[in-house]
DNA sequence: TCATCCATCTTACCGGTGGTAAGATTTGGC
DNA sequence: GCCAAATCTTACCACCGGTAAGATGGATGA
């Protein structure tokens, strides 16, 4: 009496469970929906799901895992535009790390918050490592060059995910509300925020060359010719 | 049959349920208890709860005040101990915001992650805002002294607010487990990250005190000389 | 072609949750 | 001493995640 083409198998529960529960990841954030509530949307029994999923918990790792992974994507295709510069590739993968927040919210706050009850962290690790391939990479070249001040690799990286990191969060979760609604300053506060990251970690030598691109970029973009905040 | 001298009434219950509900999300974090837990704790019915609180949410939130206040107290503190330097003081509350998040990691998921379903911003607006008034009076003072580049008050908190709940939310949620367990590396990571924040929203006569005053900073603690990571 | 197997999906149920209703109990004020 | 208001109780509701046991139907092998 169900299904959409009248059958009694649905054609790929697996995936209607996955597309719809994203959906409503997408809808309210976090965990905030029921398996009732998705299987009643694909026209299913409550219990159907889980001849697919064995709890919601392992839904729930499930689509955060591919969220890794879309942003993963995502990044990899913002760095290849400007493969060969170091910076420029930093600059490349935190922004595209905000723009995943900003189009997938919901994912977003499913991957990072991780609150609800039984979060297995260990679940998520190979996913979340992979994700953090490219922050390592350009990390790696950036310093070789002798562009990056001379602390470990690992606190570089923990250091410019944090500040990236910080950023979406805030601006995913509402905390910063009280910043200018006007999308411009928004997009001026995050680049704001991501080039002093950048800034902060350079050598002297870095930061010749940040300074350098920087100003070759303002030459070039006649947009918004004073849009980043100099320097001084 | 109930209550801890056997008397009908509680003697405080709101405050009971503050107290056991606060034990409750540390030992959790999150929202990840029930009132009828709660109500056990403490001996009582679970629908006394309601005579106090309209709502879990209600009380979810009183808690989240409650942690933004104990938050903006001890970045008070710690600022009062270096007043007059405002780099120092800058410093100061960033390394609070971190003891923290890291002394109360489940107050500290409950008021950032707000995931629980009906979280409300705005009723934690006000908290929130008076949570952040240390960090623009610092910026203000620092950027009447010439210290910070010429960015807008309000991009550069978001930028530092960023850097710093971004390295707190990362390290309460467990998201960098791969970083080295050892507590002195974690340390050095954590100042790592703070300096390079600082760091990178200085103008250049800003870049010369904090290089000085870390200098003098370096000579002065001499457990662990060359902790910080020296910038070339 | 048919019988069988097995994944899939169903209905019925379990304990637990946030929340409400209505009544019992105690305290404080008159 | 009495009454009103606040507090706490028992009983209930709909909903949740999850399980059990049986119905269904598509694939496989003869």
């Amino acid at each position: 009496m169900s299904g959409a083409r009248g059958c009694y198998h649905h054609g790929d529960l697996a995936a209607a469970v996955r597309a719809t529960a994203l959906a409503l990841v997408a809808e309210r954030g976090g965990a905030n929906f029921s398996l009732r509530e998705v299987a009643a949307r694909i026209g299913v029994a409550h219990p159907a799901v889980y001849a697919h999923f064995p709890s919601k918990n392992a839904l729930l790792h499930d689509l955060a895992g591919a969220g890794l992974a879309r942003l993963h994507a995502r990044q990899g295709k913002a760095r290849a535009k400007v493969a060969g510069d170091p910076l420029a590739e930093l600059r490349a993968i935190g922004r595209a790390y905000i723009a995943f927040a900003e189009a997938e919210p919901g994912a977003y706050r499913l991957i990072f918050n991780s609150d609800f009850a039984d979060f297995d962290a260990a679940a998520l690790a190979d996913a979340r490592s992979a994700a953090t391939t490219h922050l390592y990479d350009v990390i790696r070249a950036a310093r070789s060059a002798g562009l990056l001040c001379d602390a470990g690799e690992e606190a570089l990286a923990v250091t410019l995910w944090s500040a990236v990191h910080g950023l979406a969060h805030l601006l995913v979760s509402g905390h910063i509300a009280e910043m200018p609604a006007a999308a411009a300053a928004r997009e001026l506060t995050i680049e704001l925020a991501i080039e002093s990251a950048i800034a902060g970690v350079l050598s002297t030598k870095g930061r010749r060359v940040f300074a350098a691109r920087t100003a070759r970029a303002t030459r070039a973009t006649r947009a918004a010719p004073r849009s980043i905040p100099t320097r001084r």
